[in-house]
DNA sequence: TACTATCCGTT
DNA sequence: GACGTACGGATAGTAT
């Protein structure tokens, strides 16, 4: 079944992030659950074939011989899918010298003997001979989900011949991948109608001269084969084994044991079905957090109750709007519906979530303080965001729902696999399940934090990460302003330039209009109208993106691809725009919502709409930061960028001396650089010289190639490596610092920021080549993008506690990355524009100086100059 | 309506 | 044969 599993799911399809094919596991192990589900058994067992040979093959060495290899893919399966069975609580059964058939046609002998009802599942057609009333045959007929169920009358009916009489048509017919040959010209046909006729195969030898025919003929001339065959192919059911019957009884499998194998084979979906024949998960195979909860004192809450309780309290906001609200501690768990309160109670409420003495501990805790706050409900004294703790244990975990988080670090099965088996009296099942996650949740802080402890990040979550919260709830709630008559007015441009470049596109091919925004009849305008050639392959065929299309240019300069490339610009410009524009709220301001759960390095990102895309890089685009200005109220944006942080981290990480001496002369750094590297004074670094040794510097964090140089520089692979090489004469602790980092992470298994923050890199180790080196780019990357992560995020906290401790009322409005946008107040320009200097310089103590530039003005692109 | 593929904006 | 990180998001095209 492993080897019908095998083939029956695309192994491509089925790995390990580090690249262990599962393919045979999963399918055998989903089959296997559906089993057990569907028939729900008593006893189970799965039977093994071991290596080595079989008194088959000692009778006959050629058995079974024109079998291919066994692929290499599936043999290291096999222990794996016996650690899923182990963790199941399920016997496999092996013996040596013997198939896996002869243990099912002992085995199944024995159940019947002992009264059961038995089933067999194999894909091997022999086991067809242990058919009988007790006995049913489950035979895969495509794949191994679709089994087709053999009785007696089935067998009769498919091949003509009883159960027991399989044998003797096997042998006639010849079995090919058992290397067994039939008598030629004896189909199962024939071979039914002389077990009939002569009442099976004794009779059929001892009349062999009667067969009339050819295949009478053909018979005579095969009698030995037929013989053979009949002996190799009888299943023996009196072998001698160790484990009765009985303890083939199936109890149930080991929650933690089932865990463990889904974590090393990274099931996601099939870990829910297994558990749910864990045995020791309290209540048995069915428990869920319902169960746990069993245990609580659960009743809808009288305010007073709730607002009585100090020390640290869970809490559970309903997804939609904040319309009640979910408690718990120890033991306890309440809920209170806060569209139903009194004014006195709210009162009270209101102060007890506002008091910062009692520790509130959260999962996804933004959503919630934007959800009581829309309520008129603020939250004072955060102590965890349990997802927030989940995403730093492994920040490229991907799902982190609560639901996910709870299975994943409390073993418990959704929620919603529960809803509906507990009525603890709630009077409604909604505000039970809020107050069971707020269980949840409180159950999920302690494990979170036992995790982080032991990954020594505890500092970084409880001092930079969970105050970073209010900070990012309250950029959030301001927003920023927009000037929307800008908008329009940009808007308008682009529209028309669009249009401009759409009608010059036509004109170019003659007249005919296309759909510019689409890759595929572009492609055939580009390859098929106007012959172009080919460009890089994808999956739809030939790419048309803007790189594409400008070497495109350069080979068959065409008015087409011009105008394409300015249709390009102007639209999507355009939807940008469109896009910020349908983002103003209310207030005249835009108001994106930060993660700090995303992104694998510790950055954070933007979305809804995305902030931290606005376009800078061309005339254009840049002037749509025009239209982001600052609010009635305040009197200027101030932005605050760092300087080259990336190369300071990467400077202050290797130690290299010379790159160091580079920040701390003050000299521009790629001038300086290039200088060094091409042996010339400062003064005598081209323009060129810069440029190349910049995307050099660049380059290197992300884990550039020298064929990746040359292509960004339009120089010959030969020149690009040989830049590296002069680069890394004089700057040789930063090579050695790259390729220390990735050695350091394949060892450990995770790459760290100065701060502590981890990534965990399982495809450092993976086989397959490309995987490993994408995985090595991203350990080059990681600990420079997130220290600089880590750095800005202290320096907005720092930020934040300098403007409240100066009592002044500007505020942090946008962070991109490097970057800290402040709406300052009147006459507070100069205050803040220290703030953001002192602080964000002061926010860690590298070996190199961090520079921050300042820029000011009504508008954020003035402002970033 | 849900999903994938492609393309492109930022750092 | 591949070849620079990290994201969010629009549009086109296809499947359901």
């Amino acid at each position: 079944m492993a080897f019908r599993a095998f083939f029956g799911l695309p192994v491509e399809n089925f790995a390990t992030s580090t690249g262990t094919p599962t393919n045979a596991v999963y399918g055998f192990t989903a089959m296997l659950a559906t089993l057990l589900n569907d028939r729900k058994p008593t006893h189970v067992a799965v039977a093994f074939d071991l290596p080595g040979g079989t008194f088959r093959t000692e009778r006959l060495p050629s058995y079974k011989g024109t079998r291919d290899e066994t692929p290499p893919d599936f043999e290291p399966q096999v222990p794996l899918i016996r650690e899923v069975l182990e963790a199941m609580g399920v016997t496999a059964l092996d013996k040596p010298r013997y198939e896996a058939d002869d243990l099912l046609a002992t085995y199944a002998r024995m159940g019947r003997e002992a009264g059961m009802e038995v089933l067999v599942v194999s894909g091997d057609r022999d086991t067809i001979q242990l058919v009988n009333e007790d006995v049913t045959l489950l035979y895969p007929r495509k794949g191994v989900s679709d089994l087709v169920e053999f009785t007696p009358d089935a067998v009769v009916e498919k091949y003509g011949v009883l159960p027991g009489q399989y044998p003797d048509l096997a042998a006639l017919v010849g079995e090919t991948s058992d290397n067994l040959p039939g008598v030629p010209g004896v189909g199962p046909k024939t071979a039914a109608k002389w077990i009939n006729t002569y009442g099976g195969l004794e009779g059929i030898l001892s009349s062999a001269d009667d067969v009339p025919g050819k295949a009478g003929e053909s018979l005579r001339a095969h009698l030995d084969q037929v013989r053979l065959n009949r002996e190799l192919n009888h299943l023996l059911t009196d072998l001698e084994v160790s484990v009765p019957v009985e303890a083939l009884e199936f109890g149930g499998g080991d929650s933690a044991a089932i865990h463990q194998v889904c974590d090393a084979l990274q099931f996601k979906g099939l870990r829910a079905r297994l558990l749910a024949f864990a045995a020791d998960s309290e209540g048995g195979p069915e428990v869920t957090e319902s169960e746990r909860i069993e245990a609580l004192v659960v009743a809808p809450a009288p305010v007073a109750d709730v607002v009585a309780l100090t020390g640290s309290v869970a809490l559970a906001v309903p997804g939609t709007d904040a319309w009640a609200l979910g408690l718990s501690q120890g033991d306890k768990a309440w809920a209170v519906d806060l569209t139903a309160l009194s004014e006195a109670d709210e009162k009270a409420l209101a102060a007890w979530l506002a008091d910062p003495g009692v520790g509130k501990v959260l999962h996804g805790a933004k959503d919630a303080l934007h959800a009581l706050a829309d309520r008129g409900l603020a939250v004072e004294g955060l102590t965890d965001d349990t997802q927030l703790g989940a995403y730093l244990v492994n920040p490229a975990q991907g799902r982190l729902d609560l639901d996910d988080v709870a299975e994943r670090f409390l073993g418990l099965r959704p929620a919603a696999a529960a809803a509906g088996q507990l009525d603890l009296g709630l009077g409604g099942s909604e505000l039970e399940s809020l107050a069971r996650s707020a269980h949840t949740v409180a159950l999920l802080g302690e494990r979170v934090r036992e995790d982080l402890a032991e990954q020594r990040m505890l500092d970084l979550y409880g001092n930079l990460e969970i105050p970073l919260v209010g900070c990012l709830f309250a950029m959030e709630r301001a927003g920023v302003a927009v000037d929307a008559a800008r908008l329009e007015e940009l808007s308008g441009l682009a529209l028309g330039r669009a249009e401009k470049a759409a009608e010059a596109a036509y004109e170019s091919i003659g007249g005919t209009a296309v759909n510019l925004g689409s890759p595929k009849q572009l492609q055939e305008v580009l390859f098929e109208q106007l012959g172009m050639p080919k460009t890089k392959k994808i999956k739809t065929g030939y790419s048309t993106d803007a790189s594409s299309l400008a070497e495109l240019y350069e080979k068959r300069p065409h008015p087409f691809l011009e105008a394409l490339l300015a249709h390009r610009d102007a639209t999507k410009l355009a939807q940008i725009i469109q896009t910020l524009r349908d983002a103003v709220r209310a207030d005249g301001r835009i108001h994106t919502t930060f993660s700090q759960v995303v992104a694998a390095t510790g950055r954070l990102s933007s979305k809804d709409p995305n902030l931290q895309n606005i376009p800078i890089r061309t005339d254009e685009g840049h002037r749509i930061r025009e239209a982001f200005v600052v609010g009635g109220t305040y009197a200027t944006l101030v932005t605050a960028d760092y300087s080259q942080i990336e190369m300071r981290i990467m400077a202050h990480l290797s130690g290299d001396e010379a790159l160091i001496e580079a920040f701390r002369s003050g000299e521009d750094l790629h001038r300086f650089v290039g200088s060094r590297v091409y042996g010339v004074p400062p003064e005598g670094v081209t323009a060129e010289m810069r440029g190349h040794v910049k995307a050099m510097s660049y380059g290197l964090a992300y884990g550039l190639s020298s064929f990746g140089l040359s292509r960004q520089l339009g120089l010959p692979v030969g020149e690009a490596q040989a830049l590296m090489d002069d680069y890394f004469s004089r700057f040789g602790a930063v090579r050695d610092y790259l390729t220390g980092v990735v050695k350091q992470a394949a060892k450990d298994g995770y790459t760290e920021t100065i701060f502590g923050r981890r990534r965990y890199l399982p495809d450092l180790t993976s086989t397959n080549r490309q995987r490993r080196d994408i995985a090595e780019r991203m350990a080059l990357n990681a600990p420079i993008q997130g220290s600089a992560a880590d750095l800005i995020k202290r320096a907005m906290l720092a930020v934040d506690a300098r403007i409240s401790a100066e009592g002044l009322a500007s505020r942090q409005i946008l962070q991109v990355h490097d970057e800290l946008v402040i709406e300052a107040a009147a006459g507070e320009e100069d205050a803040v524009e220290a703030i953001l200097r002192e602080e964000m310089a002061a926010a860690g103590d590298l070996s190199v100086p961090l520079d921050v530039n300042v820029g000011r003005g009504t508008n954020w692109r003035v402002a970033g100059h």
